[in-house]
DNA sequence: CAGCTCTTCCAAAACGTTTCGGATGGCATT
DNA sequence: AATGCCATCCGAAACGTTTTGGAAGAGCTG
């Protein structure tokens, strides 16, 4: 059955009552609820959402924004993250829609119409950057948000993060660990908070060891890796180490060290992060960092939800470990 | 302005104009249509989604169900597809919404409770198999689908897809015409429509060329991919090409050549299928194919909004050549 | 038995839009 | 002057749900 009505007359009863035996209210005989609920499920019927979305005044809609920087937006990361997110969210009765927005001008205009036109109830805001006008403009009109990533923004609001500062100055610790002194960074652009924090990490490694410590930025991408390392390796004295902001990124990185007939855990050890599928079966197999993204995609859908029933998003701040994975290309302490 | 009505009061109109106004209809003077409009863009006018979709009985929704067989679920593809479908939904209007769904018996109660609840006017189906339950149930309920990919499914219904038949016969012959003699294929679970085109693909290359043609079949991953094409070389007489279904796969299965003490470029040439990012940057660069992944996410927003208009499907059937990218490992012709 | 409380049910309003079926008035036609 | 025809506008219904504010009856109390 279709509707509420159908079913109330199928029953003898009023859609009130219905209503509100399906919903579960203390004002419903047991054996009419328990007679309302067999009819329900035999008819298969199942509430109209748009009716209820009017009523309610609630979308049920909870929409994730994603990069949509041509070429950048492939990451294999995301899509664990929309599955895990999308998985939690349908737990409440909620779906999770998807837009694309290019960073600039326009980009707020997306988010504008999404709230305006009341078409969901929630917004993630993913690949947070340091001065970002999306947090400034959300927090501005009161609209429930929440952030994979961090960003400089003074006033309060919900995210979830990797602790990169702390994993990077681990991780370079870890390489000096091995008797590397002179170590490079290939930071993705720093504009990105992550990169950022993974950036800042390495530099504070570098000043607690003592050593320079060289950083050359570029894209977050396989190319843009490749550019920075040749950048890194033509220099008269050559790092021993390159610790990349991402596994792309490394896998770049990977491409120029052969080129210069250098190898890779051998004559020169490299570190990525976010253990990418293919990271794993390069040559060498690349070490690299992980965050758990399910369990992020989870809380993402979590605090959604409470933000959207008002709870604070003081209380909504969460920075994970992350987990450093050893393989091949970190190499052997050297002499 | 939220609302139609305080919009109409402002103007000192009735509901209907300002709303016949905004649609565009005829039966509005020019000068009131223009006026109207004036107001909607200094309020900042959206109409409530929710009560046109109750009241149109359209959720301007299109939802795209993924496959969620964990770890399988992370192909850079599909993001890509996500992007460029989303795209051109959102210049009609319409949302793209997402969801997971397991294969198996409960795949089905994703679709329904999708479809029941209106929750959505067109589904759009991913990864089909040969035999595939959804395409079936959707045709038989009457609710507009499209496909990506193919299936065995005898009733006219709307796909996009890659040529993969083609695309593996021609790059079989290809390594024949390179001078190798023992071909080795790497398959997807047949159960897949793409996994079962493409090894008819090489198959029909095979009996084309008079050659055997060797098939070993696992997961499209690189494991799968690692797990294959050790078996295939520790032959008496292993091949001296390996035609792998995916990417994943023919990265998985360097490993496994490299492990033999192999070259592969030198040794043993390989292909792969998709031009994933991390394609260009293996040691060597792997040769490939790739599909227009944007075309085919722009085409099927389009047939999805055609089928929502009660397009019929037997006009939307389009299979897309598939280009070759030659890379280094796919080495010189031989002897 | 009147008065009260509780349980169980319901009628009707409301959410904001689209659309059906006119209503109104001006102008040209006869 | 009556008629018809446009162009322009509008009232009211409808979409299917949730929720407010009771109503009806049963059972208990004094």
């Amino acid at each position: 059955m279709s509707s509420l009505r159908e079913l109330a007359r199928m029953l003898g009863l009023s859609i009130t009552t219905v209503s509100r035996a399906l919903d579960g209210y203390g004002d419903v005989a047991v054996a009419t609820r328990e007679r309302v609920l067999a009819a329900a499920e035999t008819t298969g019927y199942r509430p109209n959402s748009a009716a209820r979305r009017l009523r309610r005044g609630l979308t049920e809609i909870v929409t994730m924004v994603l990069p949509a920087e041509p070429g950048h937006f492939n990451e294999p990361l995301y899509i664990e993250l929309l599955r895990s997110t999308g998985e939690r969210l349908a737990q409440q009765g909620y779906d999770l829609t998807l837009i694309a927005a290019l960073p600039g001008p326009d980009e707020l205009k997306t988010y504008r119409r999404l709230i305006e036109g009341r078409r969901t109830d929630a917004i993630i805001v993913v690949r947070t950057r340091r001065e970002d006008a999306r947090l400034r403009y959300l927090t501005d009109i009161g609209f429930p948000f929440v952030a994979m990533g961090r960003s400089d923004f003074a006033e309060p609001y919900a995210y979830v993060d990797g602790d990169g500062e702390a994993a990077f100055h681990d991780a370079a610790l870890r390489l000096t660990g091995l008797g590397h002194r002179r170590i490079g960074h290939l930071a993705a652009p720093s504009a990105f908070t992550f990169a950022h924090l993974r950036r800042s990490g390495f530099a504070r490694a570098m000043r607690d060891a003592g050593l320079p410590g060289e950083i050359v930025e570029d894209s977050a991408t396989e190319a843009g890796g490749y550019r920075a390392a040749s950048v890194m390796l033509a220099q008269a004295e050559p790092p021993s180490a390159l610790l990349c902001a991402t596994d792309s990124m490394a896998l770049g990185a990977m491409r120029a060290v052969r080129e210069r007939g250098l190898v890779a855990g051998r004559d020169i050890a490299i570190i990525g992060h976010d253990n990418i599928p293919a990271a794993a079966f390069s040559d060498p197999a690349l070490a690299t960092m992980e965050l758990p993204i399910a369990a992020t995609g989870r809380r993402l859908a979590e605090m959604a939800l409470a933000r959207i029933g008002g709870a604070d998003p003081r209380d909504m701040t969460e920075i994970n470990p992350v987990e450093f994975i050893p393989r091949a290309s970190l190499g052997e302490a050297r002499g």
